[in-house]
DNA sequence: GTCTTATTTTGACGAAACGTCAAAATAAGA
DNA sequence: TCTTATTTTGACGTTTCGTCAAAATAAGAC
């Protein structure tokens, strides 16, 4: 009696027809100048239609950021693969976070204000917990690559630090350095010279060297890991960023 | 013919009258429920008024970020005229930082929505042009205490990085410490076990070491540093704290 | 004390955006 | 072809933003 729901994929496929149209607009003209009614007249469905499938805007929104939280969860996994010194993949995770901020800055910042309560508060319960699962899809990554690190002797911390403190500070470095970079390029004076991808990989040697990650940046030559994480695990990105006239000045 | 415009006093105590309103009605609902009506509601003043002192909804809330970021400048002052070690003064900062982070959480958290290209598309520009104006405010006393700390030669960092360098590792660490912990307090496991004063110093400890800042964390009690910052320079803002029901874990 | 005039205040109003819901359209099976 | 479960539609009610003409205010002139 009843077959007549609609297949799944070709919800999925509609909600990514309407988070693609949602996007394109925002990095034309903004987030703060996008308004469910001008997403509809871009779209071919009507209004209540895509109430169908977010709830609210805030919940398109928080939507956007999760697909793009799974992007990035994507680099982390191909950086814990990547072959060599467990270092070396801990420089991957922070190279595919500058990478992916440098490609998909609009997506970046979203993230940023997806955080805000602002957001949060308003989306659907259910886009929140696939939030926070892909926050753990995140760090997952990360957390495995440091205990193999300490499992193997590599990693000599200040005594009376736990994994979790560990990846925390990278973590903390990373989105840090990310979003005052991405913010405040053009604006702010003491950043005017700093470029993304050199502070990214500079910051990271000097927590790594503080946290006794073996072996110590004056020990390996870190600028032959990026060419072959350039090469090799991310060319695919690189190339995408040179398309985009973005030329990396590592 | 003319001196019948406001004075300069009434119209700022006006304005931080709308603002401590304002911040009132975000802390009690969240910012996402704050409405110009509502506010306007619970003041003695129409809307038109309102308007005549903050451009939009969005000036209103960057104005509030930027008198935060006033007292937390304040704070950065406070730690470079404390008495000790350039190391001592830089933790100050750091402990400065967190501190402001717990005593106005509400706050901070609005320094990140004020961040957002949301708002500050929308405030007016002698807003945004103040704003910038802040975050040199807070950025120099820690360039001058690095600077010193070069130039007498208890800071020995990696060579080729700038002295804009090192204190944006910093910066970053700082905010993204800061933001991930205050945000994430209840939701990601990851964090859970995380306090944020005792993140910070952890963190800036690594930093400062990876910076070959001396004294070296292992050759000083930095514990008794802290004592000393909680005893004398931030006595008020850590007994503020306590009346608030919050006890350092440091 | 009253009049003039520059300035500020007011709140009703228009525009715009959000989200809803009854009615129309659709499509699968009887 | 008819029935019926489901989806789609877009007009509409509600809320919020920000404006502006009119009213109120206050300082000086006479």
């Amino acid at each position: 009696m009843s077959p007549r729901a609609l297949g799944k994929q070709q919800q999925f496929d509609r909600e990514n027809l309407i988070m693609d149209c949602a996007l394109e607009l925002i990095e034309r003209d903004g987030i703060g100048v996008l308004t469910m009614d001008k997403l509809v007249a871009e779209l071919p469905y009507s209004k209540g239609t895509v109430y169908n499938h977010f709830t609210s805007k805030e919940d398109l929104l928080l939507a956007l950021c999760n697909r793009s939280m799974d992007v990035l969860a994507t680099l982390f996994l191909k950086s814990e693969a990547f072959e060599g010194l467990l270092r070396e993949k801990a420089l991957a995770v922070f190279f595919a976070y500058m990478l992916y901020a440098r490609l998909h800055p609009t997506q970046f910042m979203l993230v940023i204000t997806a955080k805000s309560a602002q957001v949060t508060e308003k989306a659907s319960c259910c886009r929140t917990d696939e939030h926070v699962q892909l926050e753990s899809k995140l760090v997952d990554p990360i957390l495995r690559i440091f205990e193999q690190a300490l499992a193997e002797g590599v990693l000599c911390p200040p005594p009376g630090l736990s994994l979790e403190q560990l990846v925390f500070y990278c973590w903390s470095l990373g989105f840090g350095a990310n979003a005052l970079l991405l913010q405040g390029v053009d604006r702010c004076t003491t950043r005017s010279e700093l470029v993304v991808e050199k502070e990214m990989l500079h910051s990271s040697n000097i927590l790594f060297d503080g946290l006794g990650f073996q072996p110590a940046t004056s020990e390996f030559d870190w600028s032959d890991t990026i060419q072959r994480l350039k090469r090799d695990i991310f060319f695919e990105e690189v190339k995408q960023l040179e398309s985009h006239g973005v030329v990396l000045a590592i």
